[in-house]
RNA sequence: GUGCCUAUGGUGUAGCGGCAACACAGAUGACUGUGGAUCAUCUAUCACGGGUUCGAAUCCCGUUAGGCACC
């Protein structure tokens, strides 16, 4: 059923892993990083300018494109990748998660969850299939089973949270009519170590061709993060990719590659570009400051993006005070970039089995502010 | 020249005897399965000089600078 999502894995340094995974829309280098084009559009650039980055898979939301255009507009115009004029891998999230942080209102129940739109204020009601059938008309590459993601301290709310999860992946899969799409599994279970082994261990058993780790970095602190990754992952299989959801800034893919993450999505460089941040592989600068007004130099003399071969700091902070719309684009373009070469990096130094000197240099590097 | 009005942060305005408020601009910070959204913090010895009062941005006098009217 999941043929043509095979996953080979080309070398190993401890436990982070570097291979490949197949899709219909083309091969994924791993560990790779994911942008967010939550709205069928990476914000603020084009596929072009994507493609030039060299972005491989990128992230779209089921939430918000079931409420606008609709799924079944998308469909009729030739599914997602036609939309938005992407030849690349699409991953599509469930709406679960959207519906919890998103939405004013909604209520949980065993079924399903019934939501108030963030934008019309219209009801509206998702259960697994439900998602899995917008998936199906969107027709990203890989697909997210419908979950919930509890509040990370709450043992009990996580324990039913979870118990929902699973059952409500199973429906997933039965839901799901298309062969060309891959359906990642996500495991939940907070802060609490018996309940995120017991969700990697369910999940397991369902021998699905990717497994996401859900419900991190959502306010818990960072030892907590890393240490549900490292125990989730050793009860995952090995020869099927991890997916560590919502999670992204340079730091976090290096300790994440360090726990075996081989994917991963944030908004964090798209949404601080548009928020006058620069992230750079020493950490984050705001461009607004007064201290680049006339700073002839570019964000970061090393880097190799467009925005730093072409135009000074003092010009972007320009653009920035003025709001125009060239500024987050630029900036955009920058802290991709920043993020693409570093998981390239990471790869290549897996690849050379040189990646745990490379990871000791990054982090000793790194500003722990950002 | 005479008379009358006005003067409060960078800008525009409130306050009219009791801790100087608001909007925008500015500065600094936050943002991790996306709101180009938003939030937090900071930024004024009330034109100047005197006086009245326990207390003055507020009342009185003078100076300076604008505005209006008349000659």
């Amino acid at each position: 059923m999941n043929t043509g999502f095979g996953f080979e894995i080309k070398s190993c340094s401890g436990r982070a892993r570097a291979g490949v995974f197949n899709t219909p829309h083309g091969e994924l280098a791993t560990p790779l990083f994911a942008p967010v084009g939550t709205q069928a559009t990476v914000k603020s650039v084009t596929p072009a300018q994507l493609e030039e980055l060299n972005a491989g898979l990128v992230l779209a939301n089921t939430y918000h494109l079931y409420l606008r255009p609709g799924d079944e507009i998308i469909a009729q115009l030739g599914g997602l990748h036609s939309f938005m004029h992407w030849d690349r891998p699409i991953l599509t999230d469930s709406g679960g998660f959207q519906v919890f942080s998103l939405s004013d209102s909604r209520k949980i129940d065993a079924d399903g969850v019934t939501f108030k739109s963030h934008i019309d204020g219209s009801i509206h009601r998702i259960t697994p299939e439900k998602s899995i059938s917008i998936q199906e008309n969107l027709g990203a590459d890989i697909i997210m089973a419908f979950d919930e993601c509890g509040s990370p301290y709450d043992q009990s709310a996580n324990e039913i949270a979870l118990d929902r999860t699973h059952t409500w992946v199973d429906r997933c899969l039965s839901a799901k009519t298309r062969s060309d799409q891959a359906l990642f599994g996500i495991i939940q279970g907070g802060i609490f170590p018996e309940l995120r082994k017991r969700s990697a261990e369910y999940l397991s058993r369902l021998d699905l061709p990717g497994y996401a780790i859900g419900g991190l970095s959502v306010g818990e602190t960072k030892p907590e993060t890393l240490s549900m990754l490292e125990l989730v992952d050793s009860y995952l299989p090995e020869d099927k990719p991890r997916y560590l959801m919502g999670v992204g800034s340079p730091e976090d893919l290096v300790t994440g590659v360090q726990r075996g993450v081989d994917i991963f999505d944030c908004v964090l460089p798209t949404r601080l570009a548009r928020h006058h941040a620069a992230i750079t592989r020493t950490g984050r600068i705001n461009i607004a400051n007064a201290r680049y007004a006339s700073e002839q130099s570019p964000i970061d003399d090393y880097c190799s993006c467009y925005t730093c071969r072409n135009f000074s700091s003092a010009y972007l902070r320009h653009l920035v005070l003025a709001k125009e719309i060239l500024g987050a684009t630029l900036l955009t373009i920058h802290n991709l970039n920043t993020l693409l070469t570093l998981m390239n990096e990471i790869r290549q130094s897996i690849l050379d089995g040189q990646f745990e000197k490379f990871a000791a240099n990054f982090l000793d590097r790194w500003d722990k502010t950002i």
